[in-house]
Formats: C-alpha cells, structure tokens, sequence
DNA sequence: TGGAGAAGTGTTAACGCTCACAAGAGCTCC
DNA sequence: GGAGCTCTTGTGAGCGTTAACACTTCTCCA
C-alpha cells in the first residue's frame, strides 16, 4: 500500500486536490471560489463538484495572509449582560455578518484606559481589521480617543466628543422630551435618579432634564444618583419617599425605576395617583412593571447596525468621517404617568 | 531620496524588520516571541528593543497558517439579548481569554437545523479550533447532534442527550425544590406556568415540577404555558386569576413570574397572602419585584465558564469526554412566597 | 588537550492561498 | 489572412510565520 493517506489520519484538503480532482489549475480553483469572471461554465461546474466531493473548506488564515484582510471586526463591551450592551452586541453581529465580517468579542475587565488599550491591542493582534467600542462611560470614551491605533475604530455610545466617529442616542433630548411631558401635565417640578457620574448617558440625561426644567422656569431639585440597578433605585425611592411635595420622577434608566417603584409602593405612595414616574430605554419588561412604566425607547439594535455600518464604510469607502450619527429615541406612554393632582 | 518608505505609506514592520534592527535573525525573534529556550539574556534583550521601537505584532494570519492553530473558538448563541444567554456569554468570553484564546460569536437566525449547521459552518470557515453553541431547544440540540462537523464542540443548555459533550443546569431538580417548597407551606397543589414546548429547559422544568407534585401525592393541574416573556406571563396571569382556588404558582423563568405578578396585582389577588410566587434564574431585578421574587438561581456565567472548559480540555487534553457536567441551581426565598391559608 | 555534548544562532523549506503575468485558443475586422 | 482583440487557463512568486535541521561556539571533564 502507498505510503501516503495512511490509516485515518488524512489532512484538510487544500485547493491544490480541488484542482486536481478537478483536472484544473489551482489558480482556476482559486477564481471559481472568488466568483472571478472568465471561467467557463463547465469548467466552474467541474471545480464546484470537486469541492462538495472533498468537502473543501478555503484556508482562512492562508487567505488572510496573503489579502492582509482577516474578515473580522472586534467589539470591545463592558458589561454585556445588561440589555443595552447585549442588544448593541447583537446588531453589530447581524450587521456585521450581512456586510461579510465576522465578529470576535472582547470584555473589559475595568473602566481605566488602560484596561481599554488593552483591550484594542488584544483585537489588533488577533487581526482584526476595525474596532467598535461600546464606550458608554466617559473615561472609556475618552481612552478610546486617546488610544494609539492604526486600526479603524467607531465608538457607540453617547458624548460629543469629536475625536473618533460615533454613534449615540439622542440622550439629552429623550430626557428632555420625558421631562417636559411631566411639567406639561402639570407638575411643578420634576426629580431626577441620575445614572452613574461617570457615564456619558448619565450626563446627557441629567443635563437634558436640567435644560428642559429650566427651560419652563421650574426649580431644578437635587438629583438623586443611583448606579443603573434595581438596588440603587430602590433605594433612591427610599429618600425620595421621605421628601414631601414630590409629584414626579424622571429615572436615568428602567432599572432603576424599577426599584423606585417598589421603595414608592412600600412607602405608600402611590403611582400615579401621587408620583409620576418616567424610565428609559424601554427594556421588554418595562410594559410589566407594577404599573406599567411610561418610558423612553431607544432602539440598541439600530444602534449597533448603524456603528457598523459606519465602520464597514470608513472600512471600505476610505472615507474617515468623523461623522457622529445620531439615533431619536422616542416617548412610550404607560399608566406610571398621570396628570398632577391640583390641589 | 531612496525608493523605499517613499511618503507617508509604510508597511506594517514584520519579523525580519525586526531581527535587522536587532541584527540577528528572523528565527532568533520568533524564539524570542515564543519563550523558546536558548537565547541569551543579551539578546533577547536586543530583539525585545527592536520590537518596542518598531511596535512590531506578530501576524496571526501567518502563525495561523504554519501552525494550524487560529487560537480562536467560536460561540454560536440564540439570542443573546436574554440575560440567560448573555450571561454565558460573558463567562464563556472570559474563561477563553484567560485560557489564551479570541472568541467569535454568531447568532442564529432561525431555530431550525439548517440555521445551525450554517452558523457551525460559518465558524469553521472561519477556523475556529471549537465551538460552543449555546442551544436551549430541543430542535437545537438534536440539530447539533447530527451536526457534520470536524470541529470539537460543547453544548450549553438542559437535556440529557449524549451524542455530545453538554454542560447543563440542573433544571429538573430546581423546580422539584421550588414546588416541594411550596407543597411543604401546606399549598395543596403548585400550578405552573411553563416555558415554550420546545425548549428542554421548558421541559426539564416542567417535568421537576411534575414528579415533586406527583410524589408529594398533589394533584397536577394543567400548565400554562408562555413564550418566557414577560407578556406570556401577564396572559397566563390573567387566566389564572380566574381560577378560584389557586394558592401557589410556579413560573418557569422570571420574567414570566414579572408579568403574572402584574395580572394578579390587577385582578385584586395579593401576593403573597393570597397566591405565592415563585421564578427561575434569580435575574437582577428579581429581588425588586413587587412583591420580591422567591426564584432559583442558577449561575449562567458558571455555565458558560465550565463549557469552555470542558470545550478547552477536549481541544488540549485531546480526552474525547462525553462527558456532562451539572451545575446546581440554589433557591432564594424571598417576599413572594408565604405558607399556605388554613382556612 | 581534545572531544562530547550543550547552548546559541542561522538557513532553508514549508504552510495554502492570491496576484501578476504569460500564453494558447478562438474570434473579429479590414 | 494576419494583426489585434477577448476569453480562458496555467505558472511562478510571494505573503510572514514556525519547524527542522545545520552550524558555530562554549563548557566541562577524562
């Protein structure tokens, strides 16, 4: 017996065996696979039968080597187990996979930029042609526009910042157009659960509710600071509880409404009858809250769609547009909301 | 001027770059980069100056290509926007980076076989040593078991088929403990809101709350059944809340348990004083339902964690284990549960 | 003092693919 | 009827790395 393809241990076959099978040329492999132009049909019949024959799988890498392009974007995200992250994530995959990429991911294990660098370098070493980073903090994003990298990179997440192309909800106006629903249902005044200082979407939210207050000339109370979860919004409720003339409350995020819901409904006071609450970002479970909480939506998917598709076009356009695509979120009406009791 | 590095376009710096700068060769900095031994401490100082000063990065694509290793797995999810799926997500993410490789991730369309062998394939195509796929359904399940592929895999989920290594929550046994609790307050009977049919976690659920029942001598009232949104949940809420002797419900999923706390709220039925509660998977927000959900953990991120495990060990150890690992789920009372009315 | 073996380094050949170019076949057009 | 096309296919040279092996210089002990 020869004394090759001995026992069972028989390689991956390679283009060259295509072509043989095939009576070609690996180069006329190499075009069939490539849909290249100037290839007969029965010759292309010929090679495509080869290759279901043998079950021939192209060679990434050695593709990659060659083309210097891998295929491949990277995502970078803190804490992908909450929905924001997690919906983002899940667009730039569809997004990605429609444009022809694949998508390798990777987690940072704390908000420094280092962490940050780190994490780029990591994508960059594996090859990775660009880089989207859910940078929804500022010390993210400004690591991000501080990073040294010859990679492409789009950021998604909030901020002005104008060093890096991103794309970012309309934070400040969602919380404005939540804020001024309240006042024009007659409320005095409206309280604020702040998200984390540290994050842009805090940031914007709080000044967007900041300018619509005093926008209709209404005091601007002290903003309670919660750090998105359930826990923190609870026990932001717990002190809003204790405040006597509060008629209304914006919360950075539904989470934390969430929790200022029960803190409220512990303490007796009832939604909406003597608290309006508003949330943000409608998650699915915002419409089976105890009530059901009027909120602001905005749409992660499209989010992460159109951070792709900025990449992919500064990818392959050429064009480095430092253009900031902005996506409206959008006001969800629920029963959490009602008009003021005129005393 | 000279030819080469004419304007601004110079190519990324390679290995051989490198060994000129350091004056020795190509192979003595490919050691250097591998920690082979038998480089003088000289010298290996003189390649590492090279490579800062250079900011040189080995090519994966060509250390790929010789070494037929990509250093990267692949992670096949449904949808990953579930905090479940997320969750194992980040765990599995995590445990691969610190066992030294990139994961890449895709996501399934649809749930039928054909979807899934795609995704495998599109993640073999790209060279991935494994792949984990994140596979809750039956279909899922039975689709990756008659899955052809080269590719060492790992399933994450329920169930107990044993063509293919698996890591499982034990589901069975978190809702016999869930329902013997309730049975143990004195509730004559647990019904039970169930997830879709054709998940084994639905299944596995529903059939631990079956036998607790059955052994227990309870009765075994019809289940009713949801799509583990919290909208299923809130319908299966308000046909229960027709019913006049329920005392104690058993929700597969939290969410689920969200949107029946919602239907009993508004049919005037309290919980728990009236109807106890429970869930599965503890998510963050259970603990700030109204009233807190009793629920039972389970550790998602554990099981993305021991799924890559297993899936390293197969690919490293070379030991083809079949094997199935379990994970505990743990109950956590809280609020929503309370002994039976002796009426 | 010489020579075996270890330490340290270099040379060459893959890996599997695409790109640039060459070259034959068949056609058109004056 | 042959110059000049286009269509179709093949040949050879890399891409940047690691693996295998060869070679030179040490070290150490008989």
């Amino acid at each position: 017996m020869g004394t090759e393809n001995a026992g069972t241990e028989q390689r991956q076959p390679v283009m060259a065996d295509v072509a043989k099978l095939a009576g070609v040329s690996h180069q006329t492999v190499s075009r069939v696979l490539n849909g290249a132009p100037h290839v007969r049909p029965d010759t292309r019949e010929r090679v495509l039968a080869a290759i279901r024959e043998l079950d021939y799988r192209p060679n990434s890498a050695a593709r990659a080597l060659v083309t210097r392009r891998s295929q491949t974007l990277g995502v970078v995200s803190f804490d992908s187990t909450l929905y924001g992250p997690a919906s983002m994530l899940e667009g730039i995959e569809r997004a990605a996979r429609s444009a022809g990429y694949f998508v390798s991911v990777t987690s940072l294990r704390s908000l420094d930029g280092r962490s940050v660098q780190e994490a780029v370098d990591r994508l960059r070493d594996q090859g990775v042609e660009g880089v989207v980073v859910i940078a929804p903090q500022t010390s993210t994003v400004s690591a991000v526009a501080r990073l040294s990298s010859s990679v492409p990179l789009v950021a998604v997440g909030s901020g002005n910042q104008t060093q890096v192309p991103m794309v970012s909800v309309g934070n400040r106006y969602g919380a404005g157009v939540a804020t001024g629903h309240l006042l024009d249902l007659g409320h005095r005044t409206v309280h604020h659960v702040a998200g984390p200082a540290n994050w842009l979407e805090s940031q914007d939210r709080e000044e967007g509710w900041r300018l619509a207050l005093q926008a209709a000339g209404a005091p601007v109370p002290e903003v309670e600071r919660g750090d998105w979860s359930a826990r923190s919004g609870y026990q932001a409720g717990l002190r809003i509880a204790e405040l006597p003339d509060v008629t209304a409350v914006f919360c950075a995020n539904d989470h934390m409404a969430l929790g200022l819901l029960r803190a409220l409904h512990e303490a007796g006071r009832s939604v909406p009858d003597e608290i309006s609450v508003v949330g943000f970002d409608d998650i699915p479970e915002a419409a089976y809250f105890i009530p059901p909480l009027t909120t602001v939506r905005q749409d992660f998917g499209e989010l992460g769609r159109r951070a792709l598709e900025l990449l992919v076009e500064e990818l392959e356009g050429g064009s480095t547009s430092r253009a900031h695509a902005q996506i409206s979120p959008e006001m969800v009406l629920r029963r959490s909301v009602a008009p003021a009791n005129r005393r």
